[in-house]
DNA sequence: GTCAGTTCTGACCGATCGGACAGTTACGGT
DNA sequence: ACCGTAACTGTCCGATCGGTCAGAACTGAC
């Protein structure tokens, strides 16, 4: 039961929204009662937390992995994990955007915006200068949205793709 | 009081999202009643349907421009013209994606997924080779994020940097 | 059988939402 | 002074929301 209430939330916020669907809905996806969700997860917003930790937990590991890496080394294994962790967590990547304002104030999904940042630190290879900044920027809305859209191409070359596509961006050798 | 109305929704609709923002809200911020909202608006939607229309008309119209335009040169106006409507409509560009599902299930904000379809193939030269897809999806995400986010550059530097990332993006020579 | 504990539910609650409506105020034309 | 119209508001409404609570239903241990 847990994890068919787990399953129907995923999906329902997935293509609604955290605000866009109630208890109710979740409820009636997963075939139980609205009381059963709450006996479950004590709150929705905990529901959404339960959903969320793992991806967050990863992203996490593998921004502490970065730190230990040299200079442009780092840019690629950026990269790369980054795609690799979007793709595993499409789902949730899709929640995280859909409702970004619930999100950012969500104190125990961690701080998304200082983890972005560190991702965009990570991918500029530290530069201040714009242009590798804002191509940071820009390779992290592009991982982020084609995940989360329905891009019509087999997930292996989509990877590829994506990890390609941000190196050009970032104006990298390897790309 | 109309434009003070169209002042506080803007603003507030781009902070808390769409669905996060109240006619309570929005007619305190306004500096009047709630029944005053409903009374140059007849509903909450109409308020955001007048917020996103000029923006969603210029797209349009740059969609039918480019239509017109040979081969290789489509690419690069696609980029400009789509990076130059991103910077002049930043908040509306994040409205737009702080409540996507309530977006696209509002038939009078126009078909939103043909709109992006459109500049999609506009941008991968209407090929259908999947490095050229993805990366034309990567380009949309990236403008639109970094447009909606706060980036530390100015707006002028901020431009070109978008346009020469797009190109780069796109593996187009003249990034 | 029965008892304890877990799982689940129907009914209910207060808050908040978007919106309806009758009525008041401000104001320009005659 | 009178009136029609546009601008605005206070108040109320039904719906829906997230969440509470007392108790029913099932379960294995003894």
């Amino acid at each position: 039961m847990r994890g068919d209430i787990l399953r129907s939330a995923l999906r329902l916020f997935a293509s609604n929204g955290f605000s866009g669907t109630s208890l109710h809905a979740i409820a009636a996806d997963a075939g139980c009662s609205k009381a059963s969700l709450i006996y479950h997860f004590s709150t929705k917003e905990a529901i959404l937390t339960e959903l969320l930790t793992p991806a967050g937990e990863e992203l996490a590991a593998l921004a502490a992995r970065l730190d230990a890496l040299p200079g442009e080394e780092r840019v690629t294994a950026t990269v790369t994990g980054f795609v690799d962790l979007a793709l595993r967590y499409r789902r949730e990547v899709k929640i995280l955007f859909e409702d970004t304002p619930t999100m950012i104030c969500n104190p125990a999904l961690g701080d998304i915006p200082a983890l972005g940042q560190r991702l965009v630190a990570a991918m500029s290879g530290g530069s201040q200068e714009p242009g590798r900044v804002v191509g940071a920027h820009m390779v992290l809305g592009a991982v982020f949205v084609t995940c989360a859209g329905e891009v019509d191409v087999p997930d292996g070359v989509l990877r590829e793709e994506l990890i390609a596509g941000a190196l050009r961006t970032l104006g990298h050798p390897a790309g």
